[in-house]
DNA sequence: CCGGCCAAGTTGGCTGTGCAACTTCGCTGA
DNA sequence: TCAGCGAAGTTGCACAGCCAACTTGGCCGG
């Protein structure tokens, strides 16, 4: 099996993305340089045989990643040779491990079903009355322990992840097979104080820093799928978000209180 | 209409802004409901007398900000109907605090001049023997202190810094008053103890966790204009980014049978 | 009642065209 | 020498059309 799925790109058989696959491709081995100047977009169709159309939607993908500029009037230039993860990989622990070179485990610490409350009625749309399933799982990367993760699922979901066994180590992927895709995703970060749980799977003391990724999921028909909450050791991993103009993806906001 | 300037899509008078902005409005106002699904793309386009194209650049913008999904063969659905301005705000701790009706305050703690490490002709695409220009400020919010800014300049940008008066609020404005535009970011988030100047600043004791966030700024032609470290207190922020697949995920549902 | 098939509706992808706005750079004239 | 002008090059915006892929819902038959 050709593992291609690092490119997210050339994934899917259409022109545009092969084109993008192409140029970034390019860009991030140097050819153009480190503050160069791409060709222009009728040039890159030309060579590649087709409408400068598709070509722009190559390149919109590139500039959404924060690889090239886009200007009117002046050629498109290269921005950072970096390789810059996709968002793909925010969507998927084992899939960003994996990305980082990292060997991902996991380990299921508890699993309840119980009634919603209302802040997760809110989340995950569900009716009163409605019931979800609760995990607690800790997250490793390379056998050390770098995240505890709090998981509440609608119980449609909820009933296939409670089929999964206690050491799987991706999620998405199984869900993936029973058609349960994970497609969109709202993530808010800051900062918590470790709890009891918290320091005993982490091995850190109680009240010790952590970072928090709260994280609201929905599928491709913007049905909520998972509303979770990790918790990572402070120097295991960072959060990497590209924004410009043109396509924003991060924003700053005042925080709620919960 | 509660028509606010700070409407990003408003602000340049193209067709596809323009239609963005309406059905942005339309969407937070709740007009398609919760999880309601937008009219067909002709049908919009008809209503605004605009090709089908002009529709799509709309909406591209929509789903880039997580606004609504985008499938084939289906309408859009709504995602979220509550959704903060975003690239202003980011870019500018200023334009953020007043969008938020906080009143943003801001006090020069030391300007020095000196020639840029290793590390800062990297961020900044220095040459050897450049120097550069590092602030740091203390960031507050309707009086009360909430971040430490640390932020290195070329020197082109930091000698317009370094003419503004100690006490001004905001400095991307005074800069784009001199053609200095701050456009692209790279941002890096994550947690780091406050050592004895955020202390200080900040209120908190030594030790304490900050959500730093790292951010390296480049203008229009991918120039990088400044290399910033700031330091949140808990509590006050949180960052929030939205994420697709978008389109990647061509999902395989198990064959029945084998 | 249920399952499968089909047609209508809808978005994704690609092409081709035209014009406007903007940048860059060389040349000209003062 | 240098400022300014203008032409060439480039991207942004918009239009029109065509087909493919996909979803949905209704109809029909078992």
């Amino acid at each position: 099996m050709t593992d291609v799925a690092v490119d997210p790109d050339r994934s899917v058989g259409t022109l545009y993305r092969k084109v993008a696959a192409d140029l970034r491709e390019a860009i991030t081995s140097g050819a153009y340089g480190e503050a160069g100047r791409l060709p222009a977009e009728g040039a890159i169709a030309e060579q590649y045989g087709v409408s400068r159309g598709t070509v722009r939607q190559a390149l919109a993908v590139l500039r959404a990643d924060g690889l090239v500029t886009s200007r009117r009037g002046t050629r498109r230039v290269v921005l950072g040779t970096a390789r810059v993860q996709s968002f793909s990989e925010l969507l998927s622990f084992t899939h960003w491990a994996r990305s980082m070179g990292e060997e991902p485990g996991g380990r299921l610490e508890s699993l309840l079903r119980r009634p919603a409350d209302a802040a997760e009625r809110e989340q995950l749309r569900l009716e009163p009355g409605s019931e979800v399933y609760v995990t607690l799982r800790l997250r490793t990367l390379s056998g050390t322990p770098v995240m505890v993760e709090r998981t509440v699922y609608p119980s449609w979901v909820g009933e296939c992840v409670a089929q999964l066994p206690p050491d799987v180590v991706s999620h998405t992927e199984p869900l993936r097979e029973h058609g349960i895709l994970f497609t969109d995703a709202d993530h808010t970060i800051d900062v918590v104080a470790a709890n009891a749980d918290d320091a005993r799977l982490l091995g850190c003391r109680r009240g010790s820093p952590l970072l928090r990724e709260k994280r609201r999921t929905t599928d491709p028909t913007g049905i909520p799928v998972e509303w979770s909450q990790d918790r990572y050791l402070p120097g295991t991993v960072a959060f990497s978000i590209h924004n410009s103009l043109a396509s924003s993806a991060l924003s700053r906001h005042a925080r709620e209180g919960d």
